[in-house]
DNA sequence: TTAGAATAGATCTAACTAGAATTATTCGAT
DNA sequence: ATCGAATAATTCTAGTTAGATCTATTCTAA
């Protein structure tokens, strides 16, 4: 299965790619990816966020706490319903997303448009078809 | 970037299918690469183990107590050089592997098979140029 | 209206991860 | 021959992961 292999591969270089990009600014990826959540959509409930971001509930409980402490994001309890928890990027957090969001994009992009347009609209689509046999 | 979003969701959902199936043996994706990897060549060192597996030296170490603990594999210090350890399986180690590696491949065939041929070339062409974008 | 079910999050456990520091051994150059 | 560098593995630290269990709160049906 020499896709398969591929496929790992082409993986595993674009995630240690990204993560030396990412890890740059001090965050972890899973960090990235709440502050990346919350700046290009709203505050949200822990659920939600775990939702978007698949992160489980156990382990978004410790990468909040720990954005926490870096004084990113915050929790506050809803008056209309006290077992949710909403979080919020500080206006610390904010111009964490600011800067580093678009550069990470950019970052990125740079690579993936050493291949052609028409390439990449191919591979989208193979890449498709192959995560659809998967979810079955 | 539609194409990074598609590219690490087959990855998710292929990795999802393959842990699955591995977790019936009741073994982890790293306990099952080491596995895989002695049943395919040979006996060897910590540090060609985490060569082959990209486990690095820290975590192999602790992956590795644990396959001793199931009396998978075991350690033997080569008479020539005392620092470096041998890992090898155990005959029951050996049997694990004759019994889940050929499964687990057919196990990730079968989805594999559902693009064809001709589609599964391309992809692999596609995704080795994008691998190596990545790797500069 | 109140007991039990459902929901939301936190906590706990076992495992993996990278990377840095440590220990033991071997090699190499003087 | 020996001292310092290089090598091999382990240990340590901080973080992530899934999944199971626990706690608090809210909902719902009798």
């Amino acid at each position: 299965m020499p896709t398969m292999r591929e496929l790992v591969r082409a993986y595993q270089a674009f995630s240690a790619y990204s993560e030396a990009h990412i890890k740059q600014f001090a965050l972890t990826p899973a960090q990235f990816d709440v502050i990346a959540t919350l700046g290009n959509s709203h505050a949200m409930t822990m659920g939600e966020l775990g939702e978007k971001t698949l992160i489980t509930k156990g382990t978004l409980t410790g990468v909040i706490d720990r954005l926490i402490q870096k004084e990113l994001v915050f929790r506050e309890t809803p008056s209309g319903n006290r077992r949710s928890v909403i979080v919020q990027l500080t206006p610390q957090g904010q111009q964490v997303f600011e800067t580093v969001f678009a550069a990470h994009i950019a970052h990125l992009k740079e690579q993936f448009e050493k291949l052609d347009p028409s390439e990449l609209e191919l591979l989208n689509v193979l890449l498709s078809r192959l995560r659809q046999a998967f979810q079955r």
